[in-house]
DNA sequence: AATTGTGAATTGATTCACAGCT
DNA sequence: AGCTGTGAATCAATTCACAATT
């Protein structure tokens, strides 16, 4: 369900745009005010073309001959990702990752803030400064607090059942780091963060 | 630099190769003994004909009305990931995300072992099971142990210097979670693993 | 009857090449 | 002169459809 969709933004360009919101940022931090497609296609590691392609799929934002306005272009991109509001996530899982990403904060600065824990044994995690609850409040801290996203850590084995609870009330995209495939309602987003996998493929190039 | 490049098989193609390999291992656990092309697309989320386009860029090992072999499959998929030693892995920056990758302990099992962390403060983590060194030991720790393979979990200000050390001592692949595009040389490989960029982009599909 | 292996067809993504502005 | 915007061309990945095999 992308809003917006007056001609369906290919699902990798969306991705690309979040690339292209951050690097947009760090100029604007540095008070550059305008950037060609060349420079700014360099900082997040795309070709001129592509990037340019990317941004066709909705609009013209640049000057010929110029550029583009680094405060327009981010508005127009952050207009597009729909990411205005904060979001609230929750986190299932508190072991070693789940723990890590709990105390991350590396998203709050992107417009997500996990709001809660929950885990099997929330009582060994009394210190995290965000509360980490039972398993057990999942469901009604969901309704209650109308969360719409999820981060899963689990391991694999636990992974479904959870994934059931989440779907059934309510959530509509989890960001999934437990090893296995999930199924989900196809209205259900799903992001898949594979650890092994990631090191696996790099070990293939290692001769 | 793929080993066994006959008929260079994919980027794509590696990574779910990874996929398959890890579900036919639950297979095998199971004491599964064949399994269709079916059943094993379905387990790692794909669509059989690809699993079996994925299987045909570096031979055949089904046999048709029946299907694949479990254990004859893994050591087929296995060879060509050229897995069989165990590899080992150093991990730059051991902040909150640092930290809980050096206990997470999901590698091992995979056959990756994180060796050592390095740190500009290695002293905050004497309780840590895996040795946290100081940076200034890496170069040293690289070429004496032949490490192939880094971890990089810093600041993404700090990205790029520790990347040239890395490259100039040997290193082919890293896994970067530094939300930076990091300039290497050609024949090093760079798997990006961007965590804010995946919530965002799961944040487009909630309406 | 079931299921693989694969050429052909299709779909999708990327890159080229250049016209059109500033 | 420089740089964007984009149709056309290319390249890559996926899926289809069916012959081949057990």
């Amino acid at each position: 369900m992308p809003p917006l969709d007056l001609q369906a933004i290919p699902r990798k360009t969306i991705y690309r745009l979040s690339i292209y919101q951050r690097c947009l940022q760090r100029l604007a931090e540095n008070g550059v005010e305008t950037v060609s497609s060349q420079a700014l296609a360099k900082a997040a590691g795309v070709k001129p073309t592509q990037l340019r392609k990317d941004l066709a799929t909705f609009g013209q934002f640049g000057t010929r001959g110029l550029g583009y306005p680094v405060e327009g272009l981010l508005a127009s991109i952050r207009e597009v990702l729909g990411h205005t509001r904060l979001q609230p996530v929750v986190l299932v899982g508190v072991g070693n990752l789940g723990a890590a990403l709990l105390r991350y904060g590396g998203f709050n600065k992107e417009g997500f803030e996990i709001v809660a824990g929950f885990d099997l044994f929330p009582e060994q995690h009394r210190t995290d400064p965000i509360p980490v609850y039972s398993q057990d409040e999942l469901p009604g801290f969901l309704l209650e607090h109308g969360i719409k996203m999820a981060i899963l850590a689990v391991p694999a084995a636990a992974a479904q059942a959870i994934v059931n609870v989440l779907v059934s009330h309510d959530i509509q995209a989890i960001l999934n780091f437990s090893p296995t495939i999930l199924e989900v309602p196809g209205e259900v987003m799903v992001n898949n963060v594979d650890l092994a996998v990631e090191l696996e493929n790099l070990s293939y190039f290692v001769r």
